[in-house]
DNA sequence: GCGCCTCTGGATAGATCGCTCTAGTGAGAG
DNA sequence: CTCTCACTAGAGCGATCTATCCAGAGGCGC
């Protein structure tokens, strides 16, 4: 049973925790505990601290769920099946996972937009690269791009909150409305 | 220079506070300082803690949000043009005010969907009573009230971290398509 | 063997967290 | 007047936060 390096060990648990605690609900101490890493290990590869960390997970979860959800819509014939299988496959995890297993940006997003200006830079980043890539697959309609991204962000929210699916379908619904 | 009474100062400071820095990243001490309130008094208003606090906030932003928002629908003549006026209104006071005056309830919905129920519950009543009284502006369309909400939360998210009102807009137009 | 360097392992500092406690204040009832 | 009680005022508790520091383990070249 090899681990994987401490590195990643440590990227990957501060990303799970990061979906569900946030940023500030997530302490240090749990995500050495949860990455079975020493304390000393996490400012050895991390010397920016809880920063850099966090920049270093927006940037891999966000490149990761990018890979995710183009695998989930390269999969379809046409653009609506396209975009309705993501929003589909979205509630689907969403539903298997007890609704912890969302967008894991958002969360960190909307609590360091006022108060972290690097962090923020990294979530702006990571959502400039997710329009960039649905607007080549939709024509170049970036307005319709940024739509159905919102709409998508958007259901998670609802649906974390309200622990149903419904949302994210009645989202997924408009946005394929018009394709 | 008549104060509002301490309990209101105190709900109106942590409201402010949550939407730029969430719940977890706002501190007792903050709130009583800038509400200007002995940190006895707190406890004396709300003997449940931070918890209790945050469930009354939470409920208070949502009822003025939700008011807020069904002036500027009900100031226009056409379904399309109140749905789209409640988006460019966001828009103007994202732009306003930094970037910083969003939804009130998100960040912290998204914060505490998976790791205190109390706060969870208090969210989804405020959601659901959103979703209500849209519904019954678009001719009982449930899906579609789910759907524009949808959309304009993940406008907010996107937009905050973008710090561009073009996703709002893009959001809004993908909102009033096919009304 | 020895020296070098990356990484591990954890104690600990200093600040801040939510929260409790008690003393003091002031308006209204009797 | 006195008594009562809602509220103010803030010191301080134990826990936890991020971050620093140093000692040691293990691989690799020489």
């Amino acid at each position: 049973m090899d681990k994987p390096p401490t590195r990643d060990r440590i990227l990957f648990a501060t990303a799970e925790l990061f979906r569900r605690q946030g940023y500030t609900g997530t302490g240090l101490k749990t995500v050495v505990a949860q990455a079975e890493a020493p304390f000393g290990s996490l400012y050895h590869h991390f010397p920016g601290g809880k920063q850099q960390l966090g920049a270093e997970v927006i940037r891999a979860s966000g490149a990761y769920f990018q890979a995710l959800v183009l695998a989930v819509y390269d999969s379809q014939a046409t653009t609506a099946e396209s975009v309705w299988s993501v929003f589909a496959g979205a509630a689907e995890t969403l539903e298997e996972t007890d609704y912890v297993d969302a967008c894991p940006i958002a969360t960190v997003a909307l609590e360091v937009a006022s108060t972290d200006e690097v962090l923020r830079q990294a979530t702006a980043e990571v959502f400039t690269s997710w329009t960039g890539v649905l607007t080549e697959r939709l024509g170049k309609d970036r307005e319709r791009a940024l739509g159905i991204l919102a709409a998508l962000e958007g259901a998670f929210v609802l649906s974390r909150a309200l622990r149903s699916t419904e949302p994210m379908y009645a989202a997924g619904r408009l946005a394929v409305a018009g394709l």
